[in-house]
RNA sequence: GCGCCCGUGGCUCAAUGGAUAGAGCAUUGGACUUCUAAUCCGAGGGUUGCAGGUUCGAAUCCUGCCGGGCGCGCCA
């Protein structure tokens, strides 16, 4: 909002100085002292005039000045220019946010999707699982927040050889709690749980297919150890907060017939030759990557292919745009998905790839790695269980997805103020027992005089509120949610301070009492509402 | 070997090419007869992996090294 009408501003003396190319400026808070915002605009003019940027700089200044909005328009170092807004301004903004407490919530009127949490439902989830369930759930959040109809979707892999191994693996641990001498295949699923749910199916089915391996019987485990992994999955899912509109089975595409249409649309676009018994597709065509296989010699899909056919089927059902959390160990897939969706014809922006890296784990002091296939992992549930969701869901949002995590199992356990979530929530709470303490002494809040906030501070909190909306457009644009908890750490910090230098509640002063608890419902607003798109409770009282 | 990601105080992380590189934790000195001390105020702690380059200006962009991660399957 504020940034906004100086962004007005320096586009309206752009056009009076007769600049007809973009301009790409910038507004931000400049560091303490230099005034409530600030433009780099006489930088990047001075390249294209020719001119010494304090000199344009200078023009700059002569025309804001002329504007009611400003109190002090100011150059500074090299051609910065710093402007400070009035406070009667400032109240203007102020009295707008309180008037609408989610401003920052657009309309929505674009449908996207996201898919994310897609996995092999081989195994329960991991602390690794559980960044990627907790980013993509909140990325939802936020776009939702921003305009964007927003659908979440899990895919499921339930096609392939995985799959076929989980289903093999159960069966196995059947036989050994029966007696039998039968090991798990060499790369089969060794964790435990596998255990568990084999003395389960016992219970249910008895032992009738001790020693029996048939289609029929392979059909069976497979989709019981497959329907219990799923139960478990969105279990944990459950309990983190993340919830999918729909689950979207790998499987489908083959039976309903859309893997067959696609293959067929590429074959007949030349897209697609046989070689040592398989089917290629020709992604060399269209970037710098081997050709893949599409149909294996022995008449099986790959993933790939499969994959081509899911996200023909979400362009069909006409998304504007889809995106996909993968984790890094994808990033090779991503070459050739690009060149499948040019080859059949979508939109380049239709397919958007969000990469984040892996989370490493530490415990007692030592890095531990995950492994679902060898059954060393520490589960996401346990994980939510020791640190709480709360803690759980702040602390996989607030790292940039590009970076390599470390999640210390053993500071999480603590429930120390060591977790930035609690600074937060802190926050909340106290603003929440302000409004107790001033409805207890009968101080109201009263919008009608806050040009009486006039200390830094104050002004600070003002500017801050009002930032929100660019915080979560920023973050649309780069999938980075860490850019919501520093921010709300940000806002947390300069209210605390306040806190403490201040006293909003005084009966003796109503009139500032009240322009002061106007503030603080203004932040109160945005902690709540920056907590509820990290998924993450704003508590009332700590 | 090739491709992508990362490298910032002791630790975990910030910083849309901008001004004096910021927080939290840890260390340390202060502040509760006053709206919640899970807080605040202060101190110490940095050659932003290394070396060049681009420009008014570089942690950020380019090149080359070094170190870590992930790919490079008729796995998913």
């Amino acid at each position: 909002m504020l940034k906004e009408k100086l962004k007005d501003s320096v586009n309206r003396v752009l056009q009076k100085m007769g600049i007809e190319e973009e301009i790409e400026f910038k507004i931000e808070i400049p560091p303490e002292g230099f005034g409530d915002l600030s433009t780099n605009a006489a930088f990047l003019l001075s390249r294209i005039m020719k001119k010494n940027p304090r000199e344009i700089a200078a023009s700059f200044v002569a025309e804001l000045q002329k504007e009611p909005e400003y109190d002090r328009v100011e150059i500074a170092g090299p051609g910065f220019i710093n402007v400070d807004f009035s406070s009667s301004y400032l109240s203007d903004v102020l009295r707008e946010m309180l008037s609408c407490p989610e401003f920052w919530r657009e309309p929505k009127s674009v449908d996207i999707q996201f898919e994310f949490a897609s996995a092999n439902p081989t195994g329960p989830f991991t602390v690794g699982h559980g960044r990627q369930a907790v980013f993509g759930d909140v990325l939802c959040r936020i776009f939702s927040s921003r305009g964007y109809r927003v659908q979440r979707e899990m895919y499921i892999n339930d096609a392939g050889r995985q799959i076929n191994l989980l289903g093999r693996s159960l069966w196995v641990r059947y036989n050994q709690l029966l007696g039998s001498e039968i090991d798990l295949p060499e790369d089969g699923y060794q964790g435990d749980y596998l255990i568990d749910m084999a003395r389960e199916f016992i219970e249910k089915h008895g032992e009738k297919f001790k020693d029996t391996w048939n289609p029929q019987v392979e059909a069976l485990f497979k989709d019981y150890a497959l329907n219990n992994m799923l139960t478990d999955i969105t279990g944990t899912l459950n309990d983190l907060g993340v919830r999918f509109d729909n689950i979207f089975y790998e499987s489908s595409t083959i039976k309903d017939g859309t893997v067959e249409n696609v293959l067929g649309k590429l074959q007949k676009s030349g897209l697609v030759y046989e070689s040592e018994g398989a089917r290629w597709f020709k992604v060399s065509q269209f970037c710098e990557d081997d050709d893949k296989v599409l149909v294996r010699s022995s008449g099986s899909y790959t993933y790939f292919m499969t994959d081509i056919a899911y996200h023909t089927n979400k362009f069909e059902r006409g998304f504007v745009k889809v995106y996909d959390i993968w984790g890094a160990d994808h990033m090779g897939h991503i070459p050739r998905m690009k060149a499948a969706m040019k080859a059949l014809g979508f939109p380049d922006d239709f397919l958007n790839i969000i990469i984040h890296q892996y989370v490493n784990l530490k415990r007692e002091g030592e890095v531990v790695k995950m492994s679902t296939r060898k059954g060393e992992f520490t589960t996401l549930d346990e994980l939510v269980e020791s640190v709480g969701v709360d803690a759980t869901r702040y602390f996989f949002a607030m790292f940039d997805p590009d970076t390599h995590m470390l999640f210390d199992i053993d500071l999480a356990k603590k429930k120390s103020n060591e977790n930035p979530v609690f600074y937060v929530q802190y926050a909340h709470a106290r603003i929440t027992s302000i409004f107790k303490t001033a409805s207890e002494k009968g101080v109201v809040l009263d919008t009608d005089s806050m040009e009486l906030l006039s200390t830094d501070e104050e002004r600070n909190l003002v500017k801050l509120v009002s930032m929100f909306p660019e915080i979560l457009d920023s973050i649309v644009l780069d999938y980075r949610t860490n850019r919501l908890t520093s921010y709300l750490e940000d806002l947390s910090r300069v209210f605390h301070a306040y806190y403490n230098k201040y006293i909003v509640v005084d009966p003796g002063n109503v009139k500032t009492s009240g322009a002061r608890l106007a503030l603080c419902e203004s932040v109160k607003n945005i902690l709540k509402g920056g907590l509820e798109l990290l998924g993450v409770s704003a508590p009332e009282s700590m």
